[in-house]
DNA sequence: GGATTCATTGGCCAGGTGGCCAATAGCTTT
DNA sequence: AAAGCTATTGGCCACCTGGCCAATGAATCC
C-alpha cells in the first residue's frame, strides 16, 4: 500500500473487547494497533513510548473514566487524535467527551465499516459521529443543563439526603438548597427528587 | 487436533464487540463461530439452524434483554449451553441468568483465556463464573429480595410518584402502598424512597 | 395441618416537600 | 457600564413522608 498503517493505541477495561478490537482492526491492513491499556496510567504511558497516530478510548471505565482521561493526555499531547468509544451514548458523556477534547465518538453499536471510516476521518482530523450518535443528540438533546452547584446537590439527592441534610453538608440554609432542588426539578422536567435522581442516572449526570 | 471444535453463536447487540469477539475466537483452532446474532430474534432463529455447541449471550441488549432471551430459548430447546457476558456486572443480573437457566457467567473484564477457559467448561456443562464475578457476588451478596410488588412499586417510585398516585394506579390504598414503600427501604437499606431508587440502578434492578 | 410469606388496611404525628412570591450580592460576558 | 447568570435567602401553606403500633385473608411450603 501507498500509505503506511495507521498506528492505533487501544484504550477499555474490558479485557476481551480489547483483544476483539485489536484482532479486528489488525486484520485489516490499514490499521496496525501499537498497544492496549486498561487504565488512565496505562494509556499516558503507552502514548508517551507509542506515539500512536490515533487513540481509541473507551468512555466508561472504573477508577478515573474515559473523559478524565483525555482531558489529562491533552493537557500533554495538545494536538493527539482520540476517538471515543461508547457503550452508554448518554448524551452527557458525548458533549463531555467534545468539551475534554475529543476528537471523534463512536457508538459500540457502530458496524465495523463505520468504525473504519471514523478512525480514518480522526487520523484526517475530522471531527466525526457514528450516525447512530447523530441521530441521539439530534432527537432529543440536553434541555438545559445543570449548573456546577446543582450537579452537586444532584449528588446528595441520589444518596437520600433532605434539603436540611444538605444544607448542612454544604454550608448553606435549608431554603437556599430547596433552591437548588426546585432549580433541579425544573431543568430535568422532573416532579419530585425521586424521579430527577431518575432522570439523573438516564441522561447520564449521574453514574453506576 | 482430535476434538472437532466447538461450535460458537455469538449474540451482542454491539458490532464492535461481536466482530472482534468472532476474529478472537476464529483464531483459536478449540472454537469455530458459526453465527452472530443482535437480538433476541436473531439469536432464537440462528439457534434453530445452526444448533451451536454453546450460545455466548450478552446480558445488557436495548428490547427483549439478554435474560429474557435466554428464558426463551430455553423454553425450546432446555439443554442448550448458554454463558452469559457482561459487562454490568449487577448482582441482580447474575443470580436472573442463574434462575433463567444461563450455564455460565463471565464479565467482559475477563482477560482471554477466562473466556476461553469458561466456553469450555460451559461446553462440558460446568457451571462456571469468571473469578471476578464469583469475587463480586461473595463480597456483597443480595440481601434481601423484593417480592414481585414490591419491584412493581420501585418502578413507580422511580417515575416519581407519591403513595396516592401509586395507590390509584395498583387499585390498592395509599396505607398498602406506604407499606410496600416502607419494606421496599428496609431490603434495600434506603433512608428514603430517592435513596432507594438510586439503589435500585446500583443493584441493577432498575435499568437504564 | 401448621408455619411462613405476601399483600392488604388502619390511625397518629413530627418533620420534610414543593409551589408561589420576591430580593441581593458576586461573577462573567458584552 | 449594562446585561445575564449563579448562588444565596426569606415566608407561607397544603400535602406527602416515614416511623411506630397492630391485624386479616390467601397462597405456599414442610
Amino acid at each position: 500500500m501507498k500509505t503506511p498503517a495507521i498506528r492505533l493505541l487501544l484504550t477499555d477495561d474490558h479485557a476481551v473487547m480489547r483483544a476483539g478490537l485489536a484482532n479486528m482492526l489488525n486484520t485489516n491492513p490499514k490499521f496496525q494497533v501499537v498497544g492496549q491499556a486498561d487504565d488512565c496510567a496505562a494509556t499516558l504511558d503507552l502514548y508517551r513510548k507509542c506515539h500512536p497516530d490515533v487513540l481509541l478510548l473507551d468512555v466508561a471505565m472504573p477508577g478515573v473514566d474515559g473523559i478524565e482521561t483525555l482531558r489529562q493526555l491533552r493537557a500533554e499531547h495538545p494536538d493527539a487524535r482520540v476517538l471515543m468509544l461508547s457503550s452508554s451514548d448518554a448524551e452527557e458523556d458525548i458533549i463531555h467527551a467534545f468539551h475534554a477534547g475529543a476528537t471523534g465518538y463512536v457508538s459500540k453499536s457502530a458496524r465495523p465499516d463505520e468504525l473504519y471510516a471514523a478512525i480514518l476521518d480522526c487520523h484526517a482530523g475530522k471531527q466525526v459521529m457514528s450516525p447512530s450518535i447523530e441521530r441521539r443528540l439530534a432527537e432529543q438533546s440536553a434541555g438545559k443543563p445543570l449548573t456546577p452547584r446543582e450537579i452537586e446537590v444532584l449528588g446528595l439527592l441520589r444518596q437520600g439526603m433532605t434539603n436540611p441534610d444538605i444544607a448542612r453538608l454544604l454550608g448553606i440554609t435549608s431554603r437556599t438548597a430547596k433552591a437548588h432542588v426546585a432549580a433541579i426539578l425544573v431543568k430535568l422536567e422532573a416532579t419530585d427528587r425521586t424521579e430527577a435522581v431518575t432522570r439523573g442516572f438516564e441522561k447520564g449526570l449521574l453514574k453506576l
